[in-house]
DNA sequence: ACCTAACTCGAATCGGGTTCAAAAAACGTA
DNA sequence: TACGTTTTTTGAACCCGATTCGAGTTAGGT
């Protein structure tokens, strides 16, 4: 009886160590090769299994696929665990909370290719439920950063009181904001058809003039260059200083 | 010599025709079925025409989702045409292209999930170049009237003058927003996940906000649900008076 | 040592996008 | 109108890669 326990347990981390190896290893190759070039019998030459092994772990490529951007989605989602307690106003906060997502953006381009074609109708349709739940719930800590910042926005009145918007609905704009921004961003030639260049510039004026408008205090004029330059860069100085972002980023 | 000439014009003419047929048909396919059921084959048969034939116009079926694309932003662009004309404020004709972007997604709900697709790196790999330009030409327009609305702004006074930011960059903090608004409410569960509904009443609020903290006036607080309906259906209604929106919208 | 259930293997299957050699049509010429 | 040449159309064959599944292997229990 206990023996079974305990050798139940063993194979379930092999197995799961085996997944493990899996999703990295796709991770791996999707950075260098791109998602075109990801083959699932390649893959499994790869890690030295069989494809139907492969299959044992992942009901289709998407849903390997799905399992892959989880696991990133999680590494992101840590770095914005700590910004709520970071010694910084509250608005200055949400700010950390953007450029640390631009600079992940900036860091794993993959990425967000990868989490664009995934929430394409064509391909979350092959994703398995669990796995679908499994990639929403690993953003939740982003959102909880969000809310957390909001509540306290309000509660020391830099943010006017709710009226008919809750805390998640706030966050809603600069979370819109972002991902629109990075789509556009991503979509080879469409900026450049408009002369548009540094969108990511562009998203943190954006977001001043949207943080302004719900009059979040202290207000800043998104029209004063100086004035945002200074702002991200103390904000990025905090962030550094709490080890929460890589001393690489811009 | 001018036969040749005139029966080359014929032919011509009927190779666009034909064209059209197939862009046509798998638009209504798209719309019946989905993307995932469109199949090259099944199409060219359903044209009456042989698989080779279809791929004489098209050089792959990426390359033919993005003429159905292109063809639908045609028709969506020709929306925004006449907005910079109407007879309303500069910020309330912003938010005549946010609402007519809003409807059109709203009566299109495969317009944008099929854009979404495509502009993903996979797909638009294979999308050949002429088509590729022809879908942001397609486009143009949009961001002509966002020109326009901006400039007469600034012109009047409405908007602070330039510092350093260019019409079509002011354009881009919208654009961002609404794109991102449609991503994130197009991904299945996402939103639900965090109980947010109704999406687009949100759209229209952090718009607000994101204008007001522009100083674009009349400055409008965002946080004023029954003045911000009440702008919307202003807006909705001098839409509907100029004929520039469907009775159907909300 | 043997039996059985669970797992792994990879060659075979399958589906659908794409190609291409043959057939048909269109065109120009005598 | 008949004939050679070029262009267009055709759809069966090809190809690629995701997925499956029956044979082979391993591990656990007796």
């Amino acid at each position: 009886m206990l023996s079974a326990m305990t050798t139940g347990d063993r194979k379930r981390r092999e197995r799961e160590t085996r997944e493990a190896l899996f999703i990295e290893r796709a991770h791996e190759r999707i950075r260098e090769e791109g998602l075109l070039a990801l083959q699932m019998s390649k893959l499994a030459a790869d890690c030295e299994y069989a494809t139907g092994t492969l299959y044992q772990h992942f009901e289709s490529k998407e849903d390997l696929l799905a399992a892959v951007a989880a696991r990133t989605t999680l590494q992101r989602a840590a770095l914005f665990r700590a910004i709520p307690e970071l010694s910084l106003g509250t608005r200055s906060r949400m700010l950390a909370i953007v450029l640390t997502d631009i600079d992940f953006a900036a860091q794993n381009p993959d990425y967000y290719r990868l989490t664009q074609y995934l929430v394409t109708e064509v391909v979350w349709a092959n994703v398995s439920a669990p796995r679908r739940m499994a990639l929403l719930e690993a953003g939740k800590p982003i959102s909880e950063a969000v809310h957390a910042v909001v509540a306290e926005a309000r509660d020391r009145g830099d943010l006017p009181p709710a009226r008919e918007i809750s805390e998640d609905e706030m966050g809603l704009g600069p979370w819109a904001l972002n991902v629109g921004m990075q789509s556009l961003a991503n979509a080879q030639g469409l900026l450049d058809a408009y002369d548009i260049h540094r969108p990511y510039d562009h998203l943190i004026r954006h977001f001043h003039a949207l943080m302004t408008g719900w009059r979040w205090e202290p207000r800043l004029d998104p029209d004063e260059p100086t004035v945002v330059r200074a702002e991200t860069a103390r904000v990025r100085a905090a962030l550094r200083d709490a080890g929460l972002c890589d001393p690489g980023a811009v």
